[in-house]
DNA sequence: AATGAGCGT
C-alpha cells in the first residue's frame, strides 16, 4: 500500500521512511532519513526546507537554514522589553509531541524561528540507539511567548507532513493550562482523514473546538479509522454528538460517541456505555 | 472496526 523509497540508511529499531501517508498533500521533501543521530544539533536540515505550509501560523514561514549558532545559541531578541527578562520561577516551556523520528532540533526550531522567542530546543533520545523519542521541549524567553505560540500554533500543520502541532505545558504534572477540554470519540473515518480535515471539519459549526487526533498506528502512520475532538464548549460538544453524528467526512459518514477518558474530560463524567446507546 | 498520548541526557 505505502510505497517505501528505500531509505538510505535502514535502521535496526525503527525507520519507516520519512513519507508518511502522502494523503493529497505534497510529500515531505524531507526525502533524506536524517543521520542516525545528528549529534551535532547545530547540522543543517539534510536538504534545504521548502518553505511549505500547509495552514501557516501568522508569518510561519520555515525559511533558510539559520546557522547552528541561531539554533540553540538562544538569540536575544531584543524587540523584548530587556525590562522584562524572564523570572527564573517563570514557566515558559512548552512541551511538544508527536513528532516523528526524523524532526530533529532543526526541524522543531525552524518551526518557531519567526517568532524569534525560542530559547532552547531539547528533545529527547533515547540514551544508548540515540533515536529521538517523539517528544521534547521548547524552551521560549517569556511565558507570554510561550503562551502565545501555545495558542497559536497548536492544532495547526506543521511543516511539510500532514500533522499538526501536539503542544502544551511543560511539567503535566504542575500544568498551568487549566482549561478543561471535552472528547468526543469519531469513528468510521476514511483513510484519508487526517488531524486537520477532522479538526476544520467540527470548527466551521463549533468554534470552540481545540483540536482534534486521528489514531494512527505509531510505525506505520496508518489511521486506525479513528479519532477525538476536543471542545472548549461542554455544549458544543453536546450539540456536536448529535449534530455531527453520520455527516461525512471526507467521503464516509461519521459515527460519534463519548470519549472514553483516559483523562479527565473537564469534570464531566461521561459514562461510556449508556451514551452509547444513544449513538449506536 | 473501535477509545490517543508522550514530560526531560
Amino acid at each position: 500500500m505505502m510505497q517505501q523509497p528505500p531509505p538510505q540508511q535502514p535502521q535496526p529499531g525503527m525507520a519507516p521512511p520519512p513519507p508518511p501517508q502522502a494523503a493529497g498533500g505534497q510529500p515531505p521533501q524531507w526525502g533524506g532519513i536524517p543521520p542516525p543521530m545528528a549529534q551535532q544539533y547545530g547540522a543543517p536540515p539534510p536538504q534545504q526546507p521548502p518553505a511549505m505550509w500547509g495552514q501557516p501560523p501568522p508569518q510561519a514561514h520555515y525559511g533558510q537554514a539559520p546557522t547552528p549558532q541561531q539554533y540553540y545559541a538562544a538569540p536575544p531578541v531584543p524587540v523584548q522589553a530587556p525590562a522584562a527578562p524572564a523570572a527564573a520561577d517563570e514557566v515558559r516551556t512548552l512541551w511538544i509531541g508527536d513528532l516523528q523520528y526524523w524532526m530533529d532540533e532543526n526541524y522543531v526550531f525552524g518551526c518557531f524561528s519567526n517568532t524569534g522567542e525560542v530559547q532552547n530546543v531539547k528533545l529527547i533520545r533515547d540514551k544508548n540507539s540515540g533515536q529521538l523519542q517523539g517528544y521534547g521541549f521548547v524552551e521560549f524567553t517569556s511565558r507570554a511567548a510561550a503562551e502565545r505560540v501555545l495558542q497559536t500554533y497548536n492544532g495547526q500543520m506543521m511543516p511539510n507532513v500532514d500533522l499538526t502541532f501536539r503542544l502544551n505545558w511543560a511539567s503535566a504534572g504542575e500544568k498551568r493550562d487549566d482549561t478543561p477540554e471535552y472528547t468526543i470519540f469519531v469513528g468510521d473515518l476514511a483513510a484519508d482523514v487526517t488531524d486537520y480535515l477532522l479538526q476544520e471539519t467540527f470548527r466551521v459549526h463549533y468554534p470552540s473546538v481545540k483540536g482534534a487526533k486521528v489514531v494512527t498506528d505509531k510505525l506505520t502512520m496508518r489511521t486506525k479509522g479513528y479519532g477525538f475532538v476536543k471542545f472548549g464548549d461542554p455544549t458544543e460538544q453536546a450539540r456536536a454528538m448529535t449534530e455531527m453524528n453520520g455527516m461525512p467526512c471526507s467521503s464516509r459518514p461519521m459515527r460519534i460517541g463519548p470519549a472514553a477518558s483516559r483523562k479527565n474530560t473537564g469534570g464531566v463524567v461521561q459514562e461510556r456505555g449508556y451514551q452509547w446507546a444513544l449513538f449506536i
